[in-house]
Parts: structure tokens; C-alpha cells; sequence
RNA sequence: GCCGGAGUGGCGGAAUGGCAGACGCGGCGGAUUCAAAAUCCGCUUCCCGAAAGGGAGUGUGGGUUCAAGUCCCUCCUCCGGCACCA
């Protein structure tokens, strides 16, 4: 690096003798190393928990906790450092503020590439993975990072997975109780431990319900609700199937991406066009019984308790929008049975197995306009319309259609469906009576209905949806405007206006009121008498009440409108009106609400839907229940195993962990079917009941079982390690109650400071805020959030350079023209800004650069694929390249590795560089040429306690009122900015401090001792302010000034005290504005009162000749800012 | 399309509605050096001017205010997320 010192090439033995003492990447290296080292050793960041020796109880506790990393073979990214280098200081400041710190660091260790290296290689992933964290573990503790190390885990620890598969457990036996009040806010849902349900259902307390559901009875009278039925009457299957199917965690079938020739579930974005997106084979959609999470129990209290946690907004919002909560109504449409084509809802249920067909609406309001019904591909009902056209051939006129059209779309996965907005659909056959209007109108079966939010099915309302209208379009389907704007024209003219919507001939409806002449319209008709076709295409009536109602069909709507006067109103019928309005063409034998506005509208159906017995209120959410199957190797196993009839049994806790068996090789299965990798490993799958640890109780232990061959996902082992870290090495609990107590509980209850990337928004943070709800729930953690307090921080990103043509140049063959003296310029390497010896003369560059260059500015060129550094010598080629902002990527070579600039100025400098980046919340381009600045500030810091001669601490006799004066400002300031996480302003205070320090040349006294301009003691306050950011050098320099043996390290000392007094000046400089433009600055007495500043200031010398014969208007004075004078 | 976030010197960025550009990079000039690197000092928003000084200026256009980078409305650009959610 020619930007840094470098000891070891310096020659002559005085620059050596030099060397040794200036702050240089080597004497950082050095520095840092044995700080290190020795932090290690004496258990520096070991913080004990309650009730271990040196535990302080009464220290205020804070918890500042990373995004663990998923240790990759690629070693640390620049991102990682930034979010670790915040925490840290903030872990610092809070011990030097006296708080207990639990800062912890582990491995989230589980995931896909460790697998795919040992499908490659056959290196079991254990292996793989173990290198990779302790690569990780070397380089985070070579960024001196204050992490408890004795509390490191990582989630593929058997100490550690055997709880994960406890929570599993607990999850699997517990349910959500829709009406039992939550601790939290008391609101109805809570889960649950299964065994109080089954005491519930043995009591007479819990019924079960015709459909499955749960029922609770009537209170003392006992009454029984129609059709529920007791547990006592219950079979065992029923009983099995029936507590199955309230757990949290439950079987469910979904439809994964199944690729036959690589033996693997894809992803959706990994499949194109039913391709394998690597190799191109076949990928089929294939129906999977994996295991589930009810977490759309918990939505409701998922976004609620949002309220609860001070997160950025942005988050806060992404999760309620992923959570999609959104309030309407179920209603539900008579069937008709397809062979009588009566309204007797036995006949439907015994052809259709249903009376009724339910959706779920947010505009009931509209259910007039629900002209057809249409169904999800996957509903049941296409399922039973089959069946009855098989039974009875003929019945369902396209029953061959229905079933190809839903075989079709079931393989098209969700993102192909969502790729082409065009609708398809078939007609079912079968038609249901809309209730309010009391029309049959038809049920479609479409795709642009998706099976997973409602009901799976739709009241399509054309005229106010614009997904259905497209539908209706394209079919031809009847549409119904029932919703108008407000205050537009009379009845007749919407009547006209509903007659034409959608028709596609036209394009708009125009009301022309009557306060217009005739003679306009006369005028109107005249013109269009000229223009050829006009007479087909619009369409003149004249209403009774007044007025005009003009049609007219493109592309002459503008010519009409041109030649009438305003105001007309135009009404477009060719798109949908998902907006509210009022109510129209909404009467029918049972409920009518013509008039009425939207809101009112919604209620007024709302009302009806309960008293007629056709619906009900309801909410919705987008969120669906969290899929927790993998069919891979590298996870958790499930403590499940399934007897030879397929029920499935838990693993009791006293025999975990289920350990994850060794394979031989990891290739997947090619298989037509699904195949989890486990599934290979026979000796392990195959077992008895005993041997897996299943209670006795539940099966006998000679009973052949098979295990589960899934594996968890990746959030698994994420959603619940900020609670271990509490106690990380307990046996017997996932955590010690008191531990927990202490760092989750009390005044400030879970993480105080939690940071990581925004990615997690809603993935990670919603896991882990759920399966915390759940551990709550059932009294095994004392808070229901887990993270108080969110940060993310920004993304780095990287410069890029773009040809005119928008492609990119590789940053590898990208030099940096910087103007020089004399007509030439300097050439500069990049990533590295490192400099070239040769000079380009600027004559020679292409006009355009030359101009650039003359103005001063640097500017970036490629020189092609094969430049050379001769070629620089001659008539240059350059070609002028954008720098643009990007993310790092291996094509681009732009990726920086945190080792090289730690070998090139030390890990302090990193530190600081990235924090003085800009906000920490910020995405922000890398720019190695930057870092020299912060190594430069640290250089100057040093020298101002450090001799370089001697290397001996350099101290004033005497304070400087000045400097100490600043000294408490940048204290207080710097102390502030941590507080807030503006690092970057921190750091430019202490830059600010060092350079004002260090203008003062060090004096020297008669026998040439050179003295410092800091005593020894403003010394030690530098050190202990710097101690958060560059712990290394702050330690140093403690240790220099002799400190360090008397009061051990500087990590532990308590953060400079500071006088107020000193932050108050006598005099302060106000602006002198006049009519808000600033003219002069004054010096006035820092305690002076409105009234004195404004008479102080208005004869002042300086001020006194501004508003010389000009009458003063108003003065507004803002003490310790400004004046302003407003005078004409 | 919808929802976020951001637009300030050559660059990264600073600025409780109150002196725009702190601090750093780069650039220019100087000191030191046989020389270079490194280091140190000074200047550095743009335009006009030798200077003193003057003018303009926080993406665009408008508004509120004694005072707007900051608040309100319009539009433009860039980045991120979601996207047939009834």
C-alpha cells in the first residue's frame, strides 16, 4: 500500500528509529494483536449472570444483540463488520455508563451451501461448516469486538438443536385458544398446552362441533349446540384426528416445486417456464404433506403488539402489510343443484356436498354488482362438480374442460399465474343465487382466484374490480354499475350509464347539464355533421330532468369535449370504479340501500347479512401459515416419528436431541416423488417406538415406527437464540428462569438493541416475534417481544463504472484520471486508488477527458480489455466511463475483503471508517480511497500523547482553558451522538478536537524534553472517549500513560464526567440578518435577554450603518442564533 | 401498478424551521526532502472580480413563514420492497 508507512521498507536509522513510534498499519497490527490477546486472557468481556461470582445486581442491564451470521466458506463481507461495529460501541459506551452488557455472538450454521459443497465433494457438512465459523470466529475477534466469547453457540450444537426440537415439541403440544384473554392486552387468544384442551373435552367444557371445530358449551345450563357432539362419543380416531387438527404445528399438504432429475424441491424463482432454472429438467407441481405452523392464529396479536416495539416505521409497516390484515365480510351464495335447478339447499348439498358457496369480500357494499361467482382451481367444490358429472354423464356440459383447464393450472406454478395478467377460466356448469338480488348467475372456475387467501372463492363484481372486469371482458360476463360518484348528474343519465358499462364499443359517457343552451348542443351536432363516422359514434339524448347524456366512442370523445363549454362531467366505461361513491341499482326483495355512501353502504349490507343469516363479519389475512418442512439434510431433524398406519408420534424431551445421522453421500434421490434427503440414511429411519423415546404411554416401544425425514428450516434454529444467549449452556432448560429474568424481563423487557438488515424485515423478525408469542403463551419466557428495540443498518455498497451504453466495465480494468501539475495527470489503479508511476500528458486524451481534467475534476476511463501501462505513453484511447453505485459482486470485482484492509491500516481504522461512512441506516458505496483519512486522524491522535522519538506519552504540565473547555463539549457531544447511533458525527467531533489539540506545537522545554499540549490527564479523557470506536489505540495509549497497571483496562473505566459550566461560553456570535439575509456577525453576552440582544445589536458599530435611515419594521431575536432585522 | 426511502460541492456526507456545505476524501499552493513516499501547514460550493466585494445556490415548479435543505402541494429521477390478496 503506498498510501500507508511501512516500517520495514523505511531506510536510514534515525526514519527507522521513527517508524517505530508512529502509528502505521504495522504498529497497529501490533497494537491490536496483543490488546487482543490479552482481553482474552483476563476474561475482559466475560459477563456473568445473575447469581455467578462478580455478578453487580445492581447495574441496570442491556442487552445489545447482532444478526448472528450464517458462517459462509467466503469469510467475512464488508456488511458484516458495520452492524457489529455499532453494536460495539454501543456495548462499550453502556459499560463505561455502568451497565451489566450482554453482548453475545454465535452461528447460524444450518442452510443450503454447506449441503451443496458436500453433494459436490462428499465432505460432510459438519466439516464444511466448522472451518467456516472458526475463519469467522478468527476474523470477528481481529475487529477486537467485545463479544462474551464463553457464550458462543452455534445452532447446529447438539446442546443447542436439542432445544430447538423442545420448542417444536412444546409447539406441537400446544393449540390457540380464540377466546382465552392474552397476558399481553388481555384481548381473546392465547395458546395453549394440548393437555388443558383434552381436559376441557373431558370435562363437558369443549365440545366438538359438526365441522371439527371446537365448541364450547353453552355455559350452566349445559345446552349442547346443535350438531356438537361430546368427547366421550367421540372414536379414537375422531379423538386423534380431532386434537390434530387444533395443534400449532400440524400436517398440511401443499404444493412444492419438485424437480425428478435432481432429486430437490425448487424454489419458485428457481423454476422457468417449468424448468429447472440449473440444468433445464422438468420440474412438477407436486401435492406435500409437510409439517406447518399456525401462525396465522397469532396475526392478530402479531400486529397489535407492533405498538409495543420501537422499530423503524418502515418495518413496522412491512410486517402489517405481510400480515394483510383486512376487514369484509363472508357471505354466503345458495348453491343451485345443478339437476333439479331448485334453491333447495338439500338437493345442493346432496349433488355439490355443499349448500353454499362462501367468499370472503372487503366491499359487500357492492353485492349487487356480483354478477358470477368464480372458484380457485384448487377449491373442493371443482372437485364435486366433477364427481357429479361422472355420476351422472351429461349433467356437466364441459366436465372434460373443467378437469384439463384445473389440471393446467394446478402446474403453472404461483409465480407463472402471476406473470401473465391475461384471465383464463371455464364455466362450471353449475349456477348460485345471489342473495340479495335473488338472480342465478354462474360460477366460474379461474386461476387469477387464489385457493390460499378467503375462501379460495370470489363474488365478482365487474363493474367495481378491475380483475374481474378484465374477466368479464374477456368472457363477455354481464357487469352491473352499482356504486356512483357523487353529485354527477341525474338518475337517468346513470341509468344510461349503466346500460353501456363495459360495453367495449365505448369509451365514455358525457353529462352535459342544463344551464348549457341548446344552441351548444346544437352547435355540438353541427360540427360532428362534418366529421366522418360521427354518426355512428356518438350518441345525443336528452334527459327529462335537464341536460344532456352524450355517448360517445373513441377517439371522439376529445373533439366533443373541445366544443362543449364547461363544466361537463365524463364518465369513462371502459374500466373498472374500484373507488367509493354511493350506492345505485341496489334494491332487492330483502334489502336495498340505494343512496347510501360506501361506509354506510358496507354496514347496512353488514346488518342485513347477519339478520338473513346469508354471512357474517369478518377479517382476513394475507398471512399464511408457516411451511416448516425442508426436504434437505442440513437442518434439524423433526422428534417426530409416524407408526405404520401414518400417525405421528412426539419424541419424549428426556431423549432428546434426535441427532442428525452421518450420510455416506449426499446426493439427492432422483425420484418421480418427493424425497427428503434423510430418507436415505434406512438404518436411522427405520426404528421402533422405544428406541426413538416415544412415550410408552402413547405406543408401545417394540412398535415399528418410521422417523420423520424432513428437516427444519433454516429460521428454525434463528427464531429463538436471543433467548439462549441468556444462559447458553444450561442442560436442563432451553434457558435458567433467572437468567432469562434478568436480560429478557423487568423495566425494560427483551433485546435493547438489536441490529441487523433490513432483509429480515418480515422473514426472521416475524419467526422469532411468533415462536417468542408462543414460549410466552405457555410461561416459559417472561416477555412476548423479543426485540424491544430494531436498527437496521445500511447496506454497503460498491462504486461500478458504466460505458455510455449502460453496460459495466469490470472495476479491474476502470483507472482514475486525477488532474496533476503541468498539463498532465496522474493515473490511478482501481478497486485500490493505488497510483501509477507514468503520467499521462493530457494533450494526448480525447477532447472531451482533457476538458473534464482542466476543470479540475478526476474522471474514470477503461482503456479497453488489454490496456497496458506502455500503451499510456502514446495517443490514448481512453474512453470516459460513469461511476455508478452498486452492490458488491464478483463479476463487477468489486468486492472488498475485510482481512486485506486490516493488513493494509489496521482493524481500528476499519472500525472508524466504516462508522464515519455516513448514518448507519444509510446504504452507502464503499470507497477505499477514503479509509487514508481515518488513519490519518489516528496518526494525529496518537502524536498527541505519543512521542515519536521515544514513544514515551507526551504530557502538558498545565491545562489549556481552551482545549479543556472543548474537551468536555466533545465528551458530551460524542457521548450524545452514541446514544443516538450517529456515529459518523462522533467521529467528526473527536477529528475536530484532535486537530484543534494538535495545532498547538508541541513546546519544548530548555534540555530539549518535548512536552505535549494535552496534560496527562485531559490524555486519559481523550482515551476513554476514543475507547468505543478504536478500542486498540485507546488502550495503548491508557497503557502509555501508566493507567492501565494502576486501574485496569481501559474497557472497564467509567465514561469522563462532564461540567456543565463548560459547555456555557460568556459570548456567543449571533448573525445579523436583514430582512432574512445574513449581513454581519456580532459578538453579545451569552446570558443578554431578548431585549438586550435586539438594542445591543441595533448599535452596534457594524450594524448601525445597515439600517441607517430605513424604518425598522419587526426584529426577531433568537438568542444564541440570530437576529434578524426587518426593515424597508 | 402499490408501498417505503432518498435527491445538498468533483466525491462520502453535516445542519432542534434560525449563519447551508461541519468532518473526511480528492484538488490546488506551500513546508520538509538530494529526490520520492509519508508527514505537516494554508486554500478549496459555483459564477463575476487582480482584490475588496458582488451575485447565484440544497432535483423541478408553486405555497406557508420575519426566516425553508428542513413544513405543505405538484412534477421528475434514483434505490429498495410488494405485486391478481377479492
Amino acid at each position: 500500500m503506498p498510501t500507508t508507512p511501512n516500517p520495514s521498507s523505511a531506510a536510514g536509522g534515525r526514519s527507522e528509529n521513527l517508524s517505530l513510534h508512529r502509528y502505521s498499519a504495522a504498529l497497529a497490527g501490533q497494537i491490536e494483536t496483543h490488546w487482543q490477546a490479552a482481553w482474552l486472557e483476563e476474561d475482559t468481556f466475560r459477563q456473568p449472570n445473575p447469581g455467578e461470582p462478580g455478578f453487580e445486581d445492581w447495574r441496570p442491564k442491556f442487552y445489545c444483540l447482532d444478526m448472528f451470521p450464517y458462517p459462509s466458506g467466503a469469510g467475512l463481507h464488508v456488511g458484516h463488520p458495520e452492524g457489529y461495529t455499532a453494536t460495539d460501541i454501543v456495548s462499550r459506551f453502556k459499560r463505561m455508563k455502568g451497565c451489566n452488557v450482554l453482548h453475545p455472538m454465535g452461528w447460524d450454521a444450518f442452510g443450503l451451501p454447506a449441503e451443496q459443497y458436500a453433494i459436490q465433494t462428499g465432505v460432510h457438512p459438519a466439516e464444511t461448516t466448522r472451518k467456516s465459523i472458526d475463519n469467522f470466529r478468527r476474523q470477528l475477534r481481529r475487529f477486537g469486538f467485545s463479544y462474551d466469547w464463553s457464550r458462543e453457540f452455534g445452532t447446529i450444537d447438539e446442546d443447542y438443536y436439542r432445544w430447538t426440537q423442545w420448542v417444536f415439541l412444546e409447539i406441537y403440544n400446544a393449540w390457540f385458544d380464540e377466546q382465552a384473554p392474552s397476558k399481553t392486552d388481555g384481548k381473546p387468544g392465547r395458546a395453549r398446552p394440548i393437555a388443558e384442551l383434552v381436559a376441557g373435552l373431558e370435562s363437558g367444557e369443549f365440545l366438538v362441533g359438526s365441522m371439527g371445530s371446537l365448541v364450547r358449551s353453552a355455559g350452566a345450563t349445559g345446552a349442547k349446540p346443535s350438531g356438537a357432539r361430546r368427547w366421550q362419543d367421540l372414536s379414537p380416531e375422531d379423538r386423534r384426528g380431532f386434537i390434530d387438527n387444533q395443534r400449532l404445528a400440524y400436517v398440511g399438504e401443499s404444493t412444492v416445486n419438485w424437480c425428478p432429475a435432481l432429486g430437490t424441491v425448487l424454489a419458485n424463482d428457481e423454476v422457468i417456464d417449468g424448468k429447472s432454472e440449473r440444468g433445464g429438467h422438468p420440474v412438477l407441481r407436486k401435492p406435500l404433506r409437510q409439517w406447518m405452523f399456525r401462525i396465522t392464529a397469532h396475526a392478530d396479536r402479531l400486529l397489535r403488539q407492533l405498538d409495543m416495539l420501537a422499530w423503524p416505521a418502515s418495518t413496522k409497516k412491512k410486517q402489517s402489510d405481510w400480515i394483510g390484515r383486512s376487514e369484509g365480510a363472508e357471505i354466503r351464495f345458495p348453491l343451485l343443484d345443478p339437476r333439479t335447478k331448485s334453491a333447495d339447499p338439500a338437493k345442493a348439498a346432496e349433488g355439490l356436498g355443499a349448500q353454499t358457496l362462501d367468499v370472503f369480500t372487503t366491499r359487500p357494499d357492492t353485492i349487487f354488482g356480483a354478477t358470477y361467482m368464480v372458484v380457485a382451481p384448487e377449491h373442493p367444490l371443482v372437485e364435486r362438480v366433477l364427481a357429479l358429472g361422472e355420476r351422472q354423464p351429461g349433467l356437466i356440459k364441459d366436465a372434460a374442460r373443467i378437469a384439463d383447464y384445473v389440471a393446467k393450472a394446478r402446474n403453472r406454478s404461483d409465480v407463472e399465474r402471476q406473470e401473465s395478467k391475461e384471465k383464463t377460466g371455464v364455466p362450471l356448469g353449475i349456477r348460485c343465487v345471489n342473495p340479495a338480488s335473488g338472480e342465478p348467475i354462474p360460477v366460474w372456475v379461474a386461476d387469477y382466484v387464489l385457493m390460499g387467501y378467503g375462501t379460495g372463492a370470489i363474488m365478482a363484481v365487474p363493474a367495481h374490480d378491475e380483475r374481474d372486469f378484465a374477466f368479464a371482458r374477456a368472457f363477455n360476463l354481464p357487469m352491473r354499475l352499482v356504486v356512483r360518484p357523487a353529485g354527477e348528474g341525474p338518475a337517468q343519465f346513470w341509468e344510461k350509464v349503466g346500460e353501456r358499462f363495459g360495453n367495449p364499443d365505448y369509451y365514455s359517457a358525457v353529462y352535459v347539464p342544463p344551464m348549457h343552451s341548446p344552441i351548444a348542443i346544437d352547435g355540438l351536432s353541427n360540427v360532428l355533421h362534418g366529421v366522418p363516422g360521427a354518426e355512428s359514434a356518438v350518441e345525443i339524448t336528452p334527459l327529462d330532468e335537464g341536460g344532456w347524456c352524450i355517448l360517445v366512442k373513441p377517439p371522439l370523445e376529445d373533439v366533443v369535449i373541445a366544443h362543449l363549454p364547461a363544466p361537463v362531467y365524463q364518465f369513462e366505461l371502459g374500466a373498472a370504479r374500484p373507488d367509493s361513491g354511493y350506492a345505485c341499482n341496489s334494491i332487492g326483495a330483502g334489502v336495498g340501500f340505494d343512496g347510501m355512501e360506501t361506509p354506510q353502504a358496507k354496514e347496512a349490507v353488514l346488518a342485513w347479512l347477519d339478520k338473513s343469516g346469508h354471512g357474517r363479519k369478518r377479517t382476513t389475512c394475507r398471512l399464511r401459515d408457516w411451511t416448516f418442512s425442508r426436504q434437505r439434510y442440513w437442518g434439524e431433524p423433526f422428534p417426530i416419528v409416524y407408526d405404520n398406519d401414518g400417525n405421528h408420534y412426539p419424541v419424549a424431551a428426556t431423549h432428546l436431541p434426535v441427532k442428525l445421522p452421518v450420510l455416506d453421500d449426499y446426493k439427492p434421490v432422483e425420484s418421480q416423488d418427493p424425497q427428503p434427503l434423510l430418507a436415505k440414511a434406512a438404518s436411522w429411519v427405520e426404528t421402533t417406538a422405544g428406541q426413538a423415546g416415544v412415550d410408552p404411554a402413547l405406543l408401545a416401544p417394540d412398535t415399528p415406527v418410521r422417523r420423520e425425514t424432513n428437516t427444519m428450516p433454516g429460521s428454525a434454529g434463528s427464531s429463538w437464540y436471543a433467548i439462549r444467549y441468556c444462559d447458553p449452556k444450561n442442560k436442563d432448560r432451553l434457558v435458567g428462569k433467572q437468567a432469562e429474568a434478568y436480560w429478557m424481563g423487568g423495566e425494560n423487557p427483551g433485546v435493547d438493541l438489536y441490529v441487523g438488515g433490513d432483509e429480515h424485515s418480515v422473514g426472521h423478525l416475524l419467526y422469532a416475534r411468533w415462536w417468542q408469542n408462543v414460549l410466552y403463551d405457555l410461561g416459559h419466557v417472561s416477555t412476548p417481544e423479543p426485540f424491544r428495540t430494531l436498527f437496521h443498518q445500511g447496506l454497503i455498497t460498491a462504486h461500478a463504472y458504466q460505458r455510455e451504453d449502460k453496460t459495466l466495465v469490470p472495476t479491474d480494468e476502470v483507472y482514475e484520471l486525477r488532474p496533476a501539475n503541468g498539463g498532465f495527470c496522474s493515473v490511478h489503479m482501481l478497486p485500490s486508488g493505488e497510483p501509477l508511476k507514468q503520467q499521462i500528458d493530457t494533450p494526448n486524451l480525447p477532447e472531451a477527458i482533457h476538458a473534464r481534467l482542466a476543470r479540475g475534476e478526476s474522471v474514470f476511463v477503461t482503456f479497453g480489455k488489454d490496456a497496458d501501462v506502455e500503451r499510456f505513453f502514446g495517443p490514448v484511447p481512453a474512453e470516459a466511463v460513469t461511476q455508478i453505485v452498486a452492490k458488491m459482486s464478483k463479476s463487477l470485482k468489486n468486492v472488498v475483503n475485510p482481512d486485506d484492509i486490516i493488513a493494509d491500516y489496521g482493524a481500528d481504522t476499519f472500525r472508524l471508517y466504516e462508522m464515519y461512512m455516513g448514518p448507519l441506516e444509510m446504504s452507502k458505496p464503499w470507497n477505499t480511497r477514503d479509509i487514508v483519512g481515518l488513519h490519518r486522524f489516528l496518526q494525529r491522535a496518537w502524536r498527541l500523547g505519543v512521542s515519536e522519538q521515544t514513544g514515551e506519552a507526551l504530557t502538558a504540565p498545565e491545562a489549556d482553558p481552551t482545549l479543556e473547555k472543548l474537551l468536555h463539549r466533545t465528551i458530551n457531544k460524542v457521548g450524545g451522538d452514541i446514544d443516538k447511533l450517529s456515529f459518523n458525527t462522533a467521529i467528526a467531533a473527536l477529528i475536530e478536537f484532535v486537530n484543534i489539540a494538535g495545532k498547538g506545537e508541541a513546546q519544548t522545554k530548555g534540555d530539549s524534553q518535548p512536552i505535549g499540549t494535552l496534560t496527562r490527564d485531559q490524555l486519559s479523557r481523550l482515551a476513554l472517549c476514543l475507547a468505543p470506536f478504536v478500542p486498540h489505540m485507546a488502550e495503548e495509549l491508557w497503557h502509555r500513560l501508566g493507567l492501565r497497571d494502576k486501574m485496569g483496562s481501559v474497557c472497564r473505566q467509567a465514561w469522563p464526567s462532564i461540567d456543565e459550566a463548560m459547555l456555557r461560553d460568556d459570548e456567543v456570535e449571533v448573525a445579523v440578518q436583514l430582512s432574512g439575509k445574513v449581513k454581519t456577525r456580532v459578538k453579545v453576552p451569552a446570558d443578554a435577554g431578548e431585549d438586550a440582544i435586539q438594542s445591543f445589536v441595533l448599535s452596534h458599530p457594524e450594524v448601525e450603518p445597515l439600517v441607517r435611515g430605513k424604518s425598522i419594521k419587526k426584529v426577531i431575536v433568537v438568542p444564541g442564533r440570530l437576529v434578524n432585522i426587518v426593515a424597508v
